[in-house]
DNA sequence: CGGGATCCTTGGCGATACTG
DNA sequence: CAGTATCGCCAAGGATCCCG
């Protein structure tokens, strides 16, 4: 029987690793194609993005929804639940963007989407 | 120069791994000897405790106190910044326990410290 | 266009022993 | 009591090729 240490470990198992927050940044914004999240997360191989889908599917937080086409098309989206991580991620990244300036107020360290917003709606 | 992707990354460098959120836990409550933290955050080794405090006072989130004494005696405790860790801390904890309910409303997967909370002043 | 399979590299982490 | 040094594992992640 899985046991964590407190319940912050499930948040990170949840959305840490590397790819994650950077999924789920674009998915706040709404449905979104392989294809877009592709193109969007700078770096990210097919293999990995595929990857990461999968487990946030398994984990309840994002949908896949398949449109039985040539060429094929698979749209995912923020589950109901998976709204709910829209407040956690948005206190993430505020205080990562305060922590940015404090740290580092001369701009030593960059952030790519700095002016970009968690869509909360 | 180092650069993210986005905001969240900056955090979960900060309070990620796999023991940097148990360390933090026990900060919240108020400044703690190297020992008692060995002995609360269960299954850690002293190297790796070790490790992970240097990375926190690294970055800004803790102090270190040595008193010259023998046997040596070392506090660590939340610095100002850090306590404003709290609030983020709070809003991972609360949401790992909704999901915890959520996912797994019949305990199949439990926390240790479940009962406890994130010390809020 | 979207996904799967395989092989390989790397660094986070563990185990252990030693020092002041 | 607190910290350091060394060795080694392994799973997350990367590169590449193949498929409907």
């Amino acid at each position: 029987m899985k046991q964590y240490n407190n319940r912050i470990e499930i948040v990170l198992e949840v959305i840490g690793g590397k790819w994650k927050t950077h999924i789920l940044y674009y998915l706040t914004k709404g449905p979104i194609r392989t294809g877009e999240l592709k193109r969007l997360v700078t770096g990210i191989s097919q293999k990995m993005l595929t990857v990461q889908l999968k487990e946030l599917e398994r984990d309840g937080l994002i949908t896949r929804k398949t449109y039985d086409q040539v060429p094929p098309k698979v749209e995912y989206a923020l589950t109901e639940y998976g709204e709910s991580l829209k407040e956690v991620l948005k206190v993430l990244c505020d205080w990562g963007g305060d922590y940015l300036k404090h740290r580092y107020p001369n701009g030593e360290v960059t952030v790519r989407n700095s002016d970009d917003e968690i869509g909360i709606q």
